[in-house]
DNA sequence: ATCGCCTGGCTTTTT
DNA sequence: GCCAGGCGAT
C-alpha cells in the first residue's frame, strides 16, 4: 500500500476536518460538474460548513468563481458563506482570498439574484431595467386601489382584504397553481369570490405594468417566464456551471421551475436541505421539491445525508427526536451527538405570561452570572407578540435585546414615507409612492392624489405633468417646496445627499402629524446612516426592499456592536442559528401549534416542525416555558377574560421522561407591591373583639 | 374634498 | 389591540 495516497499534498487539510459524509457531499464530482447532487443535513450536522467547503472545493479544484450561482435563504446567509468560502479556499490556493470571495458575486437570495437578472435582461424581455420593487405592503397598497377601482370595497357582503387578497394572489403564483384550487384548499372562505377575485388580479398586473413596478413574486415569476424561453435558457444557464442552493425544503414550485429552467438535466446543481425543518409552506414551500428531487432528472441525484449532530447535547436531542419522531411522515433519520449532559430540556410550569417573564429573566440573568453572554442566549416563540410581557420585564430590568422577525423598522409610517419620496423620485410611475407622497400635505387627501398621479401619467413627461398641476387651496402654501425638491430629485441622484434633503423637507409633516416626532427624527437620522452604505440610489432601493435590517431593539436604540445583548427571535427568524441557552416561550397548546381556523393536518404537522426547529438551536441548555393562564383581549361578545392553556400536544405524556419537569413562581411576587396579600382579615371585628 | 371620530370585524410565520 | 369603512363637521 503506497502512503503517498494518504499524503496531505492530495488530500488537502480542509477536507481532514469533514467526517466521512460531509467529505461525501464537498467532492461529490470532484470539482468538475457532476450529476445532481441532495444534501439531507440535519440541524446542527455542519450543513453551512458542507455547503461552504463544497464551494470552496470547487474553486479549489479550478472553478471560475464567477460562474456559481449559489442561493441561500438570507443575505446574511449569503455574505456569511461567502466569508467562510474565502478562508477555507484561501487556505489552499494561498492567494489573495479576498479576490475568492469577490468574484463569487453571484451569491444571494433567488429575490435578489432574480432581480439582477432581470435587470440584465430587461430589454430583452421588455421590461424597463429601471423598475422599482414594491414590498409587501406596497403591494398590498397597490392591490387596494384596484380593489377600489373594480368597486369591491362597497358589496354588499364584505370582500376580502387587501392582505387577504395579496396572500391568494402570491399563493397562486408561487405555487404554480389555479385560482380554484388554491381557493379551495387554503382560503376556502373566499371561494364564492372567485370570478372577482380573477377581473382584481388582471387589474393588479396591469397596474404593475403600468407604473414599471415588480413585487416580490414577480422577482420569480418573470425569472422562471424568462427562463421558458429556450434561447434565454441557453444563455441564462450557460452563465453557472454550478448551481447551488441551500435551505432547499423551503423553496415552492416556482423556485424549482427556475432551477429546471436552468439545469433542465441537473448537472452542476446542488440542493441541501432538511425535511424536518420545513416550515414554510405558508409561503408555498413544497416540501415535495426536496423529495421528489432525486428521482427529477435523466441522471439520478446522488443523495447524501448527514446525521451526526455538533451543536446539541445528547439529551437536547433526544428530546427534538422524540418530538419530530411522532410526526406522521418524516425521511431523515435521527440526529446523534457525542456530546454527552446529564441535563434534560426543562419544562417549565408558570402562572402566566408576566410569571413567564420573569422566569426567563431571572434564568438569563444566572447563566450570565455562570459566564454565558446574553449574546449566546436566546428567546424564540411562535408569533411576534408573544414577546411583548417579556420586553416590558427587560426593558424594566435593563437588559438589552434585539428582536428578530415581526415589525421591521422600515414598516414604520414615517421610514415609508421618506423611502416612498425617494421610490416616486427614482421611478416617477411609481403610483403606490406617489399616492402616498402627495397625502403628506394637508390638503391634498385621496382624491387629490389620486388625480395627480393620473395627470402625470397622462403626461408624456411626468416631471412637467406635475409641475402644471395647480393644488387646491389648503395645499397652495407647501406646494412649492415639494415640487421643487422632486424636480430636484428628478435632475439626478445626489446619493446619499438626497435622503437628507428629502428628510429636511419631510420634517415639518412629520411634527404636524405626530406627537413623537422627536423619536422618529431619530429614525431617520438611523435610515440616512444605513443609505450612506450602499453606492446608490437605486442598489439602495432595490437591497432594503429585498433585505430589509430585520432587527428591532427597545426605544433605546439599538444596542452597540460590541454590547452584550440578548436575542429575541420569532421560531422562522431562527432558522439557520444556535444559542448556548435557548428558552422557548408558551410551548402550549393554542401557541404551539397556533389556534387559527381549522387547521389542516399538514398545518398542524408544520407547526410540529417548528417546534422541532426551535429545539434544535439549543447547544447546552433548553428551557420550554408553560404559562398555565393567558389573558386574552378582544372578542367584544365575552370581553377581556383569562383562559388556561395545556401543554403542547407535541409532547404528549409519553415523551415526558425526555423532559425534566418543573414549576417556578416569581421569589419577589410576595414583595411586589402590585400583588395584594390574600390574607384577608376583618379588622372590625378584631376592633370589636377587643371589648368582650 | 378632506379630516377626524366611531364602529365592527379579524387577529401568524417572511422573501 | 389594528384596520377598513362610514359619517359628520369643516
Amino acid at each position: 500500500m503506497n502512503l503517498a495516497l494518504r499524503d496531505s499534498s492530495l488530500r488537502p487539510a480542509y477536507l481532514d476536518k469533514l467526517n466521512a459524509e460531509q467529505r461525501l457531499a464537498v467532492e461529490h464530482g470532484d470539482g468538475q460538474v457532476a450529476a445532481p447532487l441532495l444534501v439531507i443535513a440535519g440541524a446542527g450536522s455542519g450543513k453551512t460548513s458542507t455547503l461552504a467547503h463544497r464551494v470552496a472545493h470547487l474553486i479549489v479544484k479550478g472553478a471560475d468563481p464567477r460562474r456559481i450561482l449559489l442561493m441561500t435563504f438570507s443575505r446574511r446567509a449569503a455574505s456569511e458563506m461567502a466569508k467562510r468560502v474565502e478562508r477555507i479556499a484561501g487556505e489552499v490556493l494561498g492567494r489573495d482570498a479576498s479576490v475568492i470571495a469577490d468574484a463569487l458575486s453571484w451569491a444571494g437570495t433567488f429575490h435578489g439574484i432574480g432581480a439582477r437578472l432581470l435587470r440584465d435582461y430587461a430589454l430583452e424581455i421588455g421590461l424597463d431595467p429601471a423598475f422599482t420593487i414594491h414590498d409587501r405592503e406596497d403591494s398590498a397598497d397597490l392591490m387596494n386601489l384596484a380593489r377600489h377601482e373594480l368597486g369591491f370595497s362597497k358589496t354588499e357582503s364584505r370582500f376580502p382584504t387587501k392582505g387577504t387578497c395579496l396572500q391568494i394572489y402570491s399563493r397562486a403564483v408561487n405555487a404554480q397553481a389555479p385560482l380554484g384550487e388554491v381557493l379551495g384548499g387554503v382560503f376556502p372562505w373566499c371561494a364564492g369570490w372567485a370570478e372577482q377575485l380573477k377581473d382584481l388580479f388582471a387589474a393588479y398586473v396591469e397596474a404593475k405594468q403600468a407604473q414599471n413596478v415588480l413585487d416580490y413574486d414577480d422577482l420569480l415569476l418573470y425569472w422562471a417566464q424568462m427562463a421558458a424561453e429556450p434561447e434565454i435558457a441557453a444563455h441564462l444557464g450557460g452563465r453557472f456551471d454550478h448551481v447551488l442552493v441551500d435551505e432547499y425544503q423551503d423553496t415552492n414550485r416556482l423556485q424549482a421551475s427556475i432551477l429546471t429552467a436552468l439545469k433542465p438535466d441537473g448537472a452542476g446543481l446542488t440542493v441541501v436541505g432538511d425535511d424536518a425543518q420545513s416550515i414554510y409552506s405558508f409561503r408555498a414551500a413544497e416540501v415535495r421539491n426536496i423529495l421528489d428531487f432525486p428521482t427529477q432528472f435523466a441522471r439520478a441525484a446522488a443523495i447524501v445525508t448527514l446525521e451526526r449532530n455538533y451543536r446539541s447535547t445528547e439529551t437536547i436531542l433526544a428530546a427534538a427526536n422524540a418530538v419530530i419522531g411522532e410526526a406522521a411522515e418524516r425521511f431523515t433519520k435521527n440526529l446523534w451527538s457525542e456530546r454527552r449532559s446529564s441535563e434534560k430540556p426543562l419544562l417549565v410550569t408558570v402562572r402566566d405570561e408576566a410569571e413567564q417573564a420573569s422566569y426567563a429573566c431571572h434564568a438569563i440573568l444566572a447563566e450570565r452570572e455562570a459566564g454565558t453572554a446574553l449574546k449566546s442566549q436566546a428567546v424564540l416563540f411562535r408569533a411576534s407578540h408573544h414577546s411583548g410581557p417579556l420586553e416590558i420585564e427587560l426593558t424594566r430590568r435593563n437588559i438589552p435585546f434585539v428582536k428578530f422577525g415581526g415589525l421591521k423598522f422600515l414598516d414604520a409610517a414615517h421610514v415609508k414615507d421618506m423611502l416612498a419620496v425617494l421610490r416616486f423620485a427614482e421611478n416617477p410611475r411609481d403610483r403606490v409612492a406617489g399616492f402616498r407622497v402627495l397625502q403628506l400635505m394637508p390638503g391634498i387627501g385621496p382624491s387629490a392624489a389620486a388625480q395627480i398621479v393620473e395627470t402625470m401619467a397622462t403626461s408624456l413627461d411626468e416631471a412637467m405633468g406635475l409641475a402644471r398641476y395647480r393644488p387646491p387651496q389648503r395645499a397652495a402654501e407647501d406646494w412649492p417646496s415639494f415640487l421643487s425638491l422632486y424636480e430636484g430629485l428628478r435632475a439626478g441622484a445626489k446619493w446619499p445627499a438626497d435622503l437628507e434633503r428629502i428628510r429636511l423637507w419631510y420634517e415639518p409633516h412629520l411634527e404636524r402629524m405626530h406627537e413623537d416626532a422627536t423619536m422618529r427624527r431619530a429614525d431617520l437620522l438611523q435610515l440616512e446612516q444605513i443609505a450612506s452604505g450602499y453606492p446608490s440610489r437605486e442598489r439602495f432601493l432595490t437591497e432594503l426592499t429585498l433585505d430589509p435590517p430585520d432587527a428591532t431593539s427597545d426605544e433605546a436604540g439599538p444596542p452597540h456592536r460590541d454590547e452584550d445583548y440578548l436575542i429575541l427571535s420569532t421560531i422562522h427568524s431562527a432558522k439557520g442559528q444556535e444559542w448556548k441557552n435557548v428558552f422557548v416561550l408558551n410551548t402550549v397548546d393554542g401557541c404551539i401549534p397556533i389556534d387559527l381556523g381549522v387547521g389542516s393536518k399538514e398545518d398542524i404537522e408544520e407547526e410540529r416542525r417548528l417546534l422541532y426547529v426551535a429545539m434544535t438551536r439549543a447547544k447546552d441548555r433548553l428551557h420550554l416555558v408553560m404559562p398555565q393562564r393567558f389573558f386574552v383581549h378582544g372578542q367584544a361578545a365575552r370581553g377581556d377574560r383569562h383562559v388556561y392553556a395545556a401543554r403542547t400536544r407535541f409532547i404528549p405524556a409519553s415523551l415526558l421522561s425526555a423532559f425534566e419537569q418543573t414549576s417556578w413562581a416569581s421569589v419577589q411576587a410576595k414583595d411586589d407591591p402590585r400583588r395584594r396579600p390574600e390574607v384577608k382579615v376583618d379588622l372590625g371585628a378584631r376592633m370589636r373583639g377587643m371589648w368582650k
